[in-house]
RNA sequence: GCGACAUUAGAUCAAUUGGAUAGAUCGUUUGGCUACGAACCAAAAGGCUAGGGGUUCAAGUCCUCUAUGUCGCGCCA
């Protein structure tokens, strides 16, 4: 970081030296046979103070040149600047990275804590392919804060409350009617083993949820199931929380599986407490009217070109609604923690929920002033027919499926030098790496097509090729046994200056995704670096080279990158096996 | 009907936020294992960036119209 922020500065101080003021930023060169870096700033200076682009850019390439860091500086087509590190530079730069690889870091210095969302499994539903992206990108962008000095609180926010548990309930209920729960006369002590398993669970909620659209009488009873619920019936009240239970324990499997956690794990049910007051808060400063029956926030702002419908507070028979739970639970946070912001990991159908929701709490006055809300919406889900998607048989895949069909294309494929031991583990890592890199590959916020096809391609730009190359690295080490290396000395080939070009670019990728809350860039570098090692690999026999001098240096280098990927392969959440 | 977002190589995705010759991967074709692990490397073909009009030194990117698609639009979550 400190070479590309040193060579920023360096021009930041010319410009400011001939009287001119820009936020310098260079880039890596379009055209790298002119350079290794490019600034554009000077057209646009040019333009702003009306004189010719390439008499600027002549006179900041007069005072670089003076400049004992850069060299080969010239201009081109309408003043684009184009600057090369000299080697020695580089070679000071991997020496010090290898010493100290903190520095290659992004540090971030505004002692941030970041609230992250996870927008909720829902308990008694098996966890699907929906649930895919925001547990990977949220536990990504948990990793690479976290590793920038950003602390983070995670609320997993299942979806434990409403109609649904209703629905749950109510099925239960058909099928076991002799249970205590649902006797209103019981007084003894409720059974302490659920009456449900978790296989149980999923089964029952989509019978439920068909009955309910077929039956208007099975809605009606799942109504009153709901609201004996949410009214805290006692026995319904304890068989609510063997549900939760039961389900949450298998989630987390499937969590763990991905290796995501969270440090917390409430939900809509723990919002509802705070509905009250939020409701004397809400009720007492004005903020709510009433509208068609309802109770509501109207949250239109001038310049919108449709009116938005109202934020619902309690609808018109008195109960509230997701709207509530939702401004509840910020209200809930707001009390109990400290954070500079809160991201919500939802798909873009969430969209104008949020927009409301946010607007609603502006304009009551909820959040301070310093505390910003983020929606960090990503594409909706479709098949590779671009239609929502589904399987064979119309339903959601399941995420267990789906991992259980890349564990077997993974164990397939296993080299036959794995102990019979470690095959399972092994597969098991690859698997994890193949889904997680496929997943947080494209664009957060571009829209989303699911093929499992494409999570269980093991070959080119995909997890298992980087953990491939990562762990043939590590066996070079292993190889040249107790040789010691502790210096670079000078590059001897084109593609370790391009390696090392490359790792300068580290914590401007790192800080770049922490800006945009965008992973697909951090996939891209670590990918790239990989394939320009995997280059000079081809063609450099690093274990048998006999010059002493130039075998050290190109150690120092590959544990420079065996390290990188290692650093980044853990911000993705993906671990990396002894051998495959 | 209204609104939001999208449309880039045969397929899936990028493009440093307005910068130079639009990049990768898969697939296709070709070459490379008697040297550190071939889940690898090297090379080729493949593009009027959906279409029209504009803004400027410069447009895939900004404005405008059209077409197509996805999603959303008060008492579900």
């Amino acid at each position: 970081m400190y070479l590309i922020d040193k060579l920023n500065n360096d021009i930041k101080n010319i410009l400011n030296s001939l009287g001119y003021n820009d936020d310098v930023q260079v880039v890596k060169s379009s055209v790298p046979s002119l350079g290794d870096y490019q600034y554009n700033g000077a057209m646009k200076l040019a333009g702003m103070n009306h004189i010719n682009p390439r008499e600027l850019s002549e006179k900041i390439k007069v005072e670089l040149d003076k400049l004992p860091d850069y060299t080969n500086i010239n201009i081109a087509g309408p003043g684009f600047i184009n600057i090369t590190f000299k080697d020695e530079v580089l070679v000071d730069y991997i020496n010090n990275i290898f010493k100290d690889f903190d520095k290659n870091i992004y540090k971030d210095e505004n002692d941030q804590t970041i609230f992250l969302d996870y927008g909720g499994a829902n308990v008694a539903k098996e966890l699907h392919v929906g649930h895919l992206r925001s547990a990977n990108i949220g536990e990504a962008l948990k990793r690479l804060l976290n590793s920038c000095n950003i602390k983070t609180i995670s609320d997993v926010h299942l979806g434990d409350w409403g109609r649904p548990m209703g629905l749950v309930m109510l099925e239960i209920k058909k099928r076991m009617p002799e249970l205590p729960y649902f006797d209103e006369n019981f007084t003894g002590e409720y059974p302490t083993e659920s009456p449900v398993t978790a296989e149980d669970l999923a089964e029952i909620y989509p019978i439920a949820s068909n009955k309910s659209k077929e039956d208007p009488e099975y809605l009606e009873e799942a109504r009153e199931m709901t609201l004996k619920l949410q009214s805290g019936d006692p026995g319904i009240t304890a068989l609510w929380k063997h549900v939760r239970k039961t389900s949450v324990e298998d989630i987390k499997k499937t969590y763990d599986l991905l290796n995501t956690s969270f440090d917390l794990w409430e939900g809509e049910a723990d919002a509802d407490k705070e509905i009250p007051e939020l409701l004397e808060y809400l009720e007492g400063n004005n903020y709510t009217e009433i509208s068609e029956g309802a109770e509501v926030i109207f949250v239109n702002e001038p310049g919108d070109k449709k009116e938005l419908p109202p934020f619902m507070i309690k609808k018109s028979n008195g109960g509230v609604i997701y709207d509530t739970t939702e401004l509840a639970t910020l209200y809930s946070r707001l009390k109990r923690f400290k954070f500079n912001d809160i991201w919500y990991l939802t798909d873009s159908r969430q969209e104008l929920h949020f927009v409301q929701c946010f607007r609603a709490a502006k304009k009551c006055n909820l959040v301070p002033e310093d505390v910003k809300l983020t929606h960090l919406s990503f594409g909706t889900m479709n098949g590779s027919d671009g239609k929502p998607f589904k399987t064979r048989d119309g339903g959601v895949m399941s995420l267990n499926s789906l991992y259980n069909l890349v564990y077997n294309e993974c164990f397939n494929k296993l080299s036959d030098s794995i102990e019979d031991s470690k095959r399972e583990e092994t597969a098991k890592i690859i698997a994890i790496a193949a889904i997680k890199f496929a997943d947080l590959l494209p664009n957060r916020t571009s829209d989303y097509i699911f093929d499992p096809v494409k999570f269980s391609d093991l070959n080119g730009k995909t997890g298992p090729y980087i953990l491939y190359n990562t762990v043939r690295i590590k066996s070079i080490f292993e190889k040249v046994g107790e040789v010691e290396f502790d210096k670079y000395h000078t590059i001897s080939s084109p593609i370790e200056r391009e390696i090392i070009l490359h790792l300068i670019e580290l914590s401007a990728v790192l800080k770049k995704a922490i800006s945009g809350s965008i992973l697909n860039e951090i996939c891209e570098f670590v990918f790239k670096l990989t394939s320009l090692y995997n280059t000079f690999y081809a063609d450099h026999y690093i274990v048998s080279e006999e010059n002493k001098e130039t075998q050290e240096s190109w150690l120092v280098l590959s544990d420079v990158v065996y390290k990188t990927n290692l650093f980044i392969l853990n911000i993705l959440g993906i671990d990396v096996p002894e051998r495959m």
